[in-house]
Formats: C-alpha cells, sequence, structure tokens
DNA sequence: TAATTCATCGTACATATGTTCGTTCGCTTT
DNA sequence: AAAGCGAACGAACATATGTACGATGAATTA
C-alpha cells in the first residue's frame, strides 16, 4: 500500500513559466543526458525527481513538450531531448575533422615530426584541407601580433614545403632546434630568404635559401579568450 | 523470401581492429546521439548500417563492447555510449558541438534573437560551455584589431546579459539596430557604460547604463588565413 | 458552497527493444 | 575433405517503456 504522499502543492507559488518541479525534471534529463550518454526513461525521471506514478512524470513532460522545452518521439523509449536553446536541432553543416596538435610553434620542437604528437587533436573545418596534411601548433610569443596572432593561441598549417611571397608559413631555422611563425620573402636574385615579423619592436631575419626549412602554411586559427 | 545478400567478407583484409562495419556502427551511434540526442536503437544501427537482422547488430555490439569502444546497460533499450577517448583514437567522435551562426556583428542584427539564425553552424570545443548558451558572429570591421580580432573573423560569445570590466562582450547600443564587439567598461558611480574599442584610432563610446544590452561575452575566435 | 484546475496516484495495455537460439554461407586452416 | 571461425540471417521471447484511463486530494476561483 504505497503511503500517497501530501502533494505539496508547491507552497512557493512558482508563478514563473517553469515550476520546480518541472525545472528539476529537465535538469534531470539533462544532467543524465550528459553525465550518462543517454537520456533517462520516464520511470527513472519518476524516481529521481519523487514521482512514483510514470503518468505523473508523462503529465509534466507533456507540458514541456508544449512549452517547446523538451522534444521528444512517442514511439520510442527514451528518446528525449532537452532543447535549451532553439537553434541547433539542425545539426547541418560544418564537418569537422581532428588534426594533431604537435607542440609549442618557437619552443624547441626539433623536426616538427609525428614524434611530437602529444596525442591531442583539435577540430577544425573539413574544407581546410585532405586530413594528414593538417596539423596544429600553439604559438608562443608575440612575435605576430600585426596579424593577430597572440601567445597561445592555436594555429593550424598544411604541410608544404613551398610558399608564395607574403604567406605566413611555419619555418624551421638551420641548426636551430626550433620552428616560428613568419611571413615569407624571397629574394630569388640572390637566393636569400627574409622571415619577417608583423610585431614591429622585432627586426626581420635574413637567411640563405637552404638554412631555411619550410614546414607549412597557416591556415586557420583559433583563440580561447 | 529476403534475398541473402553475399557476406563479402572484407576483401580488403581489414587486418585492423576496427573492421569497417564496426567503425561505421561506432560512427552512425556517435553521429545519432550528437544529432538527435539520445542513441539509436539496435534496429536503428541494422537499417543504418546494412545489417537486416538485430541479431547481427547484437554480433558487432558485443564485440564493440569487448573492445571497450561502447558501454552498454542489458537492461535498458537505447543504453549506448560510445568510449570517446578510446573511440578518437582511432579517429572516431569528436568533442565538438555545433553553434549556430549568427550572422554579422556591427550590421544589422536587431536584437540579436534566434530570428537571425541562418542555418549556418560552426563547430567548436566542447569545454566552451552548454550547448544552447554558445553563439557565433562573424567580426565586421576593425575596432577591435588590439586585442587581435580582426575582420571576418568567427567569434563564438556565450550567452550572458552581465560582464566584468575589461572582458570582451557582445552588446547592442539602445535603439541602435546592431550589435558590437567591444571590450566593457563601468562607472557604477555614475551608471555609466564605456565600450572600449581596442583600434587606437577608434574613441571609447560612453553610455547610460540602460543604454547598453549585453547580449554575450566572446569566448573563442577563429580565422581562416 | 460548488466548480475548476493542478498535480498526483495506480493499473492496464500495446509495443519498441534487447536477447537468445538455431542456421547458413564463405573463408581459412588443418 | 573436414573442421573451425567470422559474419550474417530470421524467428521467438521476455521486458522495459510510453501511453491512456480513471480517480483523488489540495488549492483556487466562481
Amino acid at each position: 500500500m504505497p503511503d500517497k504522499l501530501p502533494r505539496m502543492a508547491e507552497s512557493a507559488p512558482s508563478s514563473e513559466l517553469l515550476t520546480k518541479k518541472r525545472r528539476d525534471i529537465l535538469n534531470f534529463i539533462d544532467h543524465t543526458q550528459r553525465t550518462r550518454g543517454y537520456p533517462p526513461s520516464v520511470r527513472e525521471i519518476g524516481e529521481a525527481c519523487q514521482l512514483a506514478s510514470p503518468a505523473s512524470v508523462q503529465f509534466h513532460l507533456k507540458v514541456l513538450q508544449q512549452q517547446g522545452f523538451l522534444e521528444r518521439d512517442p514511439s520510442k523509449p527514451r528518446a528525449l531531448r532537452v532543447n535549451l536553446p532553439r537553434a541547433q536541432e539542425l545539426g547541418v553543416g560544418a564537418a569537422v575533422m581532428q588534426v594533431p596538435m604537435l607542440g609549442d610553434v618557437a619552443a624547441g620542437l626539433g623536426t616538427l615530426a609525428e614524434q611530437n604528437f602529444s596525442g591531442e587533436m583539435v577540430a577544425v573545418p573539413q574544407h581546410l584541407g585532405p586530413v594528414g596534411t593538417l596539423f596544429a601548433l600553439r604559438v608562443k610569443g608575440d612575435s605576430m601580433v600585426g596579424d593577430g596572432i597572440f601567445e597561445r593561441d592555436v594555429v593550424v598549417a598544411r604541410r608544404q614545403s613551398t610558399a608564395d611571397v607574403g604567406e605566413i608559413v611555419v619555418a624551421g631555422i638551420f641548426d636551430q632546434q626550433e620552428a616560428t611563425i613568419k611571413r615569407i620573402d624571397f629574394d630569388r636574385a640572390h637566393n636569400r630568404v627574409t622571415l619577417k615579423p608583423s610585431n614591429p619592436a622585432y627586426t626581420p631575419m635574413n637567411f640563405a635559401a637552404d638554412e631555411v626549412q619550410i614546414y607549412g602554411k597557416v591556415v586557420f586559427l583559433q583563440r580561447e579568450i
């Protein structure tokens, strides 16, 4: 004989759009979905939110659905989806791929080969190039602030060993154990290469062509603010 | 009489840990989970991955589970969870979520509400915040170059109506039909707000506090170069 | 006081779903 | 050729789940 608990119809009038109980339910669905990977069943919601009958949960779910907080497919169990936003249902767009984070640039990263791969991956739009030709680096220093490339930014480069004048490249300098990001300029007549910072506080560096190894061209940047 | 298709046991030996079929299944589960909000049923997997019998799917799920790519609760329908860390080692799945691109900032975007949603989505790291609280904007103008925010950059903001001094925010100005990205400063004594460009060519703008509406705080930026 | 609404209960029912079983068909190994 | 194995099939079954129905009590309104 299940003891009928008093209904305690929210002594706090809760004149809001969302009653406490319904807020609880929404939160529980969202939390479950997030932590466990799949949404709760009606009965699980009941248990978590102190509702002994599936019908009670059903009642609230229906309201939440009409209010647009929830979407569901009646024919499928656990087919719940919280609609806190209202935008992202059309999961279309922006195909993404993962590129390896090879480490810091302008810190000793040797040959910039896969050896430096830490396991960290960075998600970037697929149209940047074929997977496998791209890699990510974390920026150290402020030599490129003029191009909006700041310390700690993540840049993504496409692997290539040549570049055009004026492009931003990841380059290694002969027998230095590090690579840098700079704008590149050529003096083909004299077979020399200039790597130009975009921060006026730094001076361009000039090298013999065979002293500079181009690793790739910077094609993408992202920053957490 | 259902035509038994030839089993075509992967003419490519697929000496890998993950056969093509099982990779498909993992990807489908992950994708469904991501776009639809809840995992597929065994039969839905079968339909999507060309397996006519639920038993066939069951067979693969069991293997995936033993390999550690998948976790499930046998007693519950749709209780599937992809083990992302494990799966991502093999390039399946992504720690990425999609946020809606609401349009240009510093071009007429009215209330910055979902009305402006074009359907375009931007992929960003999941740890930026709960899905639904984030939105993306494309930058117009050069008023924030000092902070490395350039024309055509995509910024991602977290929806919030308050901010701390010095933070970069998306703000709307009273009765102007547009929003801007600026650093914010308060003069609480006089109840005024200053929106500061980071380009020295522009001058800060000062408003009464109730003339400025904060839409969100900029938390992420990406740029194609 | 009567009527209405909100929130809850328990029960019953249809079904979507997961699982098990036995079988078959290629391929590889013995 | 026989045996073993991976991968698929269909059918049958147990049940977890969603839903509908009717009833009840508290609070609010008429």
